[in-house]
DNA sequence: ATGATAATGATAATTATTATCATTATAAGG
DNA sequence: CCTTATAATGATAATAATTATCATTATCAT
C-alpha cells in the first residue's frame, strides 16, 4: 500500500494531539490520497460511501479538516461558494486556471511570483500569510 | 451632485434593457457610489435603511446585480463566503492585500502580471476572461 | 476488562444568496 | 390626465454548503 509517508504523517498528528485513530478516518484519507483531483466535499462523500454507505456527512468534513492541519491537504475556494481539497505533501505551490464553462482546473507554478508578492506585502506593511491566485476563462474544449 | 457620469451609464443601461428607473435603484446606487470601500451586501443594506427602513434585502441584491451587469460594480469574493461590491467605473484593474485578523482591505496594481498572465492561459490553451490574485496577511495594525 | 472520553452519524442550525408571489409603481399611449 | 401592460418591490420561503448539537458507540491507556 503506497502514501506510507502520509499514513505516518497523520498517525503522528494523531497521536499529538490526543485524539483517536478510526476506521472511518482510515477509509476518508485512503480515498483523498489515491484520488489525484480537486475533490469537493461532496464528491469525497460519493466515493467513500461506495466502500462505506454508513459514513455520515459530518466526518467528511472533520477528517478534511484534520487532513489540512496535518499538512496533508490544502483548502482552495475554486470559485463560487464550494470548498475543493487537493494533496499538499511533497507538493511546490501552485496556482490554478479554471474553466468557467466545465470546471476544469490547470495547476502551474511561477516561482518569481512568490518574491514579488513578499515586496508587495511588505511595501504595505502586511506580514504575508498565504495567497491565492486564480485565473479564470475558457479551456480549449470550451472555446469552440 | 456627483457620479454624473456613473448615473448616465445606469440611465441608458436600464433603457436599453426595457427596465423602469424607481426610487429604490436610485437609493441604493447612490449609497454605493458615495461608499469609498469594499462593501458586503449587508452593510450595503443597513446602510440604505437609514435613509428608507422599508427597502428590502432583495432589491439590494438585485441593484447590485444590476449595477455589476452595467459595469458599474465589480464582485469580489474577498475571502471565505460572502461576497464584497467595490467601484468599477474609471478604475484600472487591481488586485487585494487581505488583513486576516480585521479585514482591512489595500489595493494594489502590478501592470506586468496583466501580460505574464495571458501568456500562462495561453500556453495551456485557455482565453483568459478574468482572474483573481489575493495575498492574505496581517497588516501593521494587527502584527503587534 | 474497564472507564474516561474521543468519534460518529443523524439531524438541526446557520449563513449568504436566490426564488416565489401577491401587491405596487412606472411609463408609454391615447 | 387616465388607462393599462408589465416591471419592481418586499416579505418570506427555498437553497446550498458548512458547522453545531447530542445521544450512542468506539478507542485505548491503564
Ligand atoms: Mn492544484
Ligand atoms: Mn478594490
Ligand atoms: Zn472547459
Ligand atoms: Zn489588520
Amino acid at each position: 500500500m503506497a502514501f506510507e509517508e502520509e499514513r505516518k504523517i497523520f498517525s503522528s498528528f494523531i497521536r499529538n494531539k490526543n485524539l483517536r485513530h478510526s476506521e472511518q478516518r482510515q477509509q476518508i484519507m485512503d480515498v483523498f490520497l489515491k484520488t489525484e483531483r480537486h475533490l469537493s466535499a461532496e464528491e469525497l462523500y460519493d466515493i467513500v460511501r461506495e466502500k462505506n454507505p454508513s459514513i455520515g456527512y459530518a466526518t467528511i468534513y472533520r477528517t478534511l479538516k484534520l487532513l489540512s492541519e496535518a499538512g496533508l491537504c490544502r483548502e482552495l475556494q475554486a470559485d463560487g461558494r464550494i470548498t475543493r481539497y487537493e494533496h499538499l505533501h511533497n507538493r511546490d505551490h501552485h496556482d490554478h486556471l479554471v474553466c468557467t464553462e466545465c470546471g476544469k482546473m490547470v495547476e502551474f507554478e511561477i516561482p518569481e511570483i512568490e518574491a514579488l508578492q513578499e515586496k508587495i506585502a511588505r511595501k504595505n506593511g502586511f506580514v504575508l500569510k498565504n495567497h491565492r491566485w486564480e485565473l479564470y476563462g475558457l479551456c480549449s474544449d470550451c472555446t469552440r
